[in-house]
DNA sequence: CTAGACATGTAACGCGTTACATGATTAT
DNA sequence: ATAATCATGTAACGCGTTACATGTCTAG
């Protein structure tokens, strides 16, 4: 099993929800919040090329309407096992410091693609983490702040703010879950 | 003026304050919050290279003591200027959703290097934007939460909430600074 | 004397950026 | 007609990642 960018991780997890051509995945990432991700077709075109010879997708020729050709991939089984694998790995300290979009994404195809099971187990192991890390960053600000010009000082405290932003959004979106399963209410 | 990575201002940022080797940056990307930056040789050295091919800093070597040759960078005042006319720049809708990381990095330093009229005027402008991008988020998963998933609903939720803190932040920064300029005290 | 911090570098590789190229279909 | 949208691709380039290489000085 090779590497996967995370271009590729996003693309496979659009492609696990439906089938879509590349033309559909640029207009998402040009359109949508999920705009974090190239919506260059220098950028698409290759990755789907290198998913598809990694066989975790698979592309045909749409021959539907009277349109130019038209490739419309899908995730292959193997491609929605590496996915799933991915999206499952446990939660690393690193993680928290250093890739927190790629838990993001991990996160935001977990119900569809590994069950809600998961993405509890996944919120727990989050708060878990940033409660572990978000004290020692407002440990470091209130340390080294006063000796900081204040344009620093703020930029500190504007990342402190979005750990511990975070975090309480982490055991909100767990309470969700946990009420819904045990009132059986929706949300 | 060629183009200068993220990584190349960060370093310019940091050598504006005051001299420093590769090692000394190596020290404070691996051990501090400006840890989103690689501090791997394979990225700073041939960083310090290419900043110093383009005259925007300059290393001699330290003999002091009886070390190993290091090298000390300090900015030229044309890197000095590079990075101010970077700072210093109008802030774009683009930078608010795909480069909220620079334009951190961009005002961290600002005091230091532009002066706290610039930090005012730079907190303004993020202001007016984000005060247009925020509610226009928002707006989006009002619309489309329903039909996602929980977890993507959630994701999508947290990145609203970013955005929502961010501009908390940014306007209690504006306050700092005109309570500041106002009251004449010193922080 | 040897492990670990100090200190600087190089080379292969992968992938995103930018720019270019091509062509069909639809709306004005 | 012609501009805009649909639709897919390629190639050069830059830079960060990973791994390797080398050597010094200090502490246990």
């Amino acid at each position: 099993m090779k590497t996967i960018s995370m271009l590729g991780y996003a693309i496979l997890g659009l492609l696990h929800q439906q089938a879509r051509s590349g033309y559909d995945l640029r207009k998402i990432f040009a359109n949508t919040p999920m705009g974090t991700f190239s919506d260059s077709p220098g950028a698409i075109y290759p990755a789907l090329q290198r998913l598809e010879k990694q066989g975790l997708l698979r592309g045909q020729l749409h021959p539907s309407s009277g349109r130019r050709r038209r490739r419309v991939f899908r995730a292959t089984a193997s491609g929605k096992r590496s996915f799933k694998t991915w999206q499952t790995k446990s939660i690393s300290a690193d993680d928290i410091i250093h890739r927190l979009d790629e838990l993001m994404l991990r996160f935001g195809f977990m119900d569809e693609t590994a069950g809600p099971a998961h993405s509890v187990r996944f919120l727990r192991s989050l708060t878990r983490e940033l409660r572990r890390y978000t004290p020692s960053l407002r440990q470091f600000l209130k340390a080294n702040g006063p000796q900081m010009p204040l344009s620093g000082r703020l930029a500190l405290e504007s990342g402190v703010r979005d750990y511990e932003e975070l975090l309480r959004w982490s055991r909100s979106a767990l309470a969700k879950y946990v009420t819904k399963k045990k009132g059986g209410r929706r949300a």
